[in-house]
DNA sequence: CGGGATCCGCACGGATACTG
DNA sequence: CAGTATCCGTGCGGATCCCG
């Protein structure tokens, strides 16, 4: 019998993971989910439930089918959406969030809200900022 | 005296940005927050609080100067971080979140949290994804 | 020390055409 | 409907050199 809990093993699982570091894995999907398709799925599934791929590429507007396809297969294999595929004619694909990113699905709702909520201020610091720098240069 | 109070007008105001519209311009702003060196930015200024141009780059391993520098310009710009100049010499440059960034620091460390904790998960997910592909093709 | 400027590869991502 | 395949532009991002 180990003297570990399970609890205690994933703490110190997770304190091995550090995305500063060059090489840490957690640095690679911190940089695959930090992505606005990613973002927008996820936001999408996250309100609405699951979605038909038609359905999330109409609430996702100007998304590419390339991208969209491109974004759900990744979040699939990370085990972030579930793929259910029903055989009727033509056929109904739908993709729903999982376990796992439904711990996710908070930040990055937060994430698309904040964009929202704080554009004005971005865009008065911008003006700003280019007030500034066209007076001096 | 007006009908509506301040959170509500700043709730319609916020309703007027929405991510999903292709043409919204908080879609670029969460593009632009949507970025791995963003994150890491945001999340070493959150954790240790105001840091030298040299301090940045030795925490965030790996990050090139151009990148360091690019994404502290359009943070400044955006006013998500100060850049402070003491005329010493050599010159010594502080950069420090701002009150805006304030409400988006917790955002970000939960995005590296997350990746830096659910490791594990994705691994085996991505696994177990590769391992059926590979029988099926 | 804290950058700016430049060159350049290449992978990201859009557009289009085709399929089960 | 829900993709796959392919071509192709361009801008992201690393490497290098230089400056106040």
């Amino acid at each position: 019998m180990p003297t570990t809990t399970a609890a205690q093993r994933r703490s110190s699982a997770k304190a091995e993971y550090n995305a500063f570091l060059a090489g840490c894995p957690s640095r690679e999907l911190l940089a695959r989910i930090s992505d606005k398709w990613v973002a927008l799925v996820l936001a999408a599934l996250a309100e609405e439930g699951p979605l038909r791929y038609s359905a999330l590429a109409r609430r996702i507007a100007g998304v590419s089918q390339k991208m969209l396809t491109q974004t759900l297969r990744t979040l699939e294999r990370d085990g972030l959406v579930t793929r259910t595929v029903t055989p009727t004619v033509p056929v109904t694909v739908d993709y729903a969030l999982t376990d796992l990113s439904a711990s996710l699905q908070h930040v990055m709702m937060a994430l698309k809200g904040w964009a929202e909520a704080h554009m004005d201020d971005v865009h008065e610091s911008r003006d700003s900022y280019d007030a500034i720098a066209s007076e001096v240069g």
